[in-house]
DNA sequence: CGTCATGGCCAACACGCGTTGACCACCGCG
DNA sequence: CGCGGTGGTCAACGCGTGTTGGCCATGACG
């Protein structure tokens, strides 16, 4: 039996069940993002999947193992080394805040990441693969590319904690434009600025 | 019979069982600080009070009734308009660095507002009513407040998010002052500054 | 046509949960 | 002394969970 959990892409012929992978793989983000690890039982994402709770255990081992490959994401950060110096702070909000509003599995990622071990887990290695070398080729002072990271990722997830899942209303009412206007100065100082 | 699932303070006479309750409130701020709220179960909190899981239910009603007693929580923030009107982001960064590591009550909220909506609603609450007006001493514009306020509270919720919950091994490394020195000025600008 | 892997459903298991109500021990007041 | 309220334990209930194994349909292939 060849590893058939990952996405069903690539190469090898395609099997007539990933229609159905597909569909509990995106019931599951929708039903993580919505309830976090606890709350989104099987059964319902199998319901919402319109199959048997015992395929989603077949196709993904447990409950696990389908949160693993439920939020497997990339993130297509843009190569900030090819954007004029004095705009990485605009590309990445912008980046960000198209990846929060076109696709559920950050919310999901989040979500599960506040209350799961192996969620934070999840969360720590996105921000080590896939922001901290972005960041680096952007910032002065090798020694302070992780501080700097962290602090951009504090700030973009902060703001996608108060608007899509705290929902405080002044920062789900904000209209895109006005959270570029604020946020990116902000990741501008944190990534570029020389000085805390 | 008196309401008596408030904290055993203020007036009237002291019950033999205000130990238990407040061992109760303080394991459960333990249990839903590290667990959030489904696996924080009422049977472990229980345990570490060393009492029956039943003495929860006769004191605080039901589990949400727990919760509801063990966030009940008061920012105790400054005034704003007694503080010098360039500092007033510094001020707010050290008050909320010292509540987030004196009190895992914050803790608590944080992973119980991304996971629950009573959890949501109860941190909507805290943000209306005791952030709110404190901007407001210090907003130039009075309709821009709430955005200014949300903008505060979403670097600040994210940095505690990085820090405290989901563990960024750079964000948890920062040293207090580095923490003070790169938000301050990020705060102060959201709270003060004329423009986006 | 037979056969066998594949895709799918069903029924059940063991477990832990929140919650309930019956029961016991003690202390203070009449 | 008696007695009622207060603090506390114990055992159980019903329910929903993740997970398992057995059974049936179907279609490709020899």
């Amino acid at each position: 039996m060849p590893d058939r959990t990952a996405a069903p892409d690539s190469t090898a012929s395609p099997r007539r069940s990933d229609a159905t992978r597909t569909a509990i793989l995106h019931a599951a983000r929708e039903r993580f993002a919505a309830d976090g690890y606890e709350r989104a039982t099987i059964r319902a994402i199998a319901r919402d999947a319109r199959i048997d709770p015992s395929m989603v255990m077949r196709y993904y081992g447990s409950k696990e193992g389908l949160f693993a490959a439920a939020v497997a994401v990339d993130l297509k950060l843009p190569d900030l080394g090819a954007v004029p110096r004095h705009e990485v702070g605009e590309a990445l909000v912008t980046h960000f805040l198209d990846l929060w509003e076109s696709n559920e599995v950050l919310t999901a990622l989040l979500r599960v990441g506040v209350t799961n071990q192996a969620g934070a887990e999840r969360v720590q290695d996105i921000f080590r693969d896939q922001l901290l070398p972005v960041a680096r080729a952007v910032c002065p002072d090798p020694e302070q590319v992780a501080t700097r990271a962290a602090l951009s990722a504090s700030q973009l997830l902060g703001l996608a904690l108060a608007r899509y899942v705290l929902r405080l209303a002044p920062a789900a009412a904000l209209h895109r434009r006005e959270i570029v206007a604020w946020l990116a100065p902000t990741v501008q100082r944190y990534l570029t600025a020389p000085n805390p």
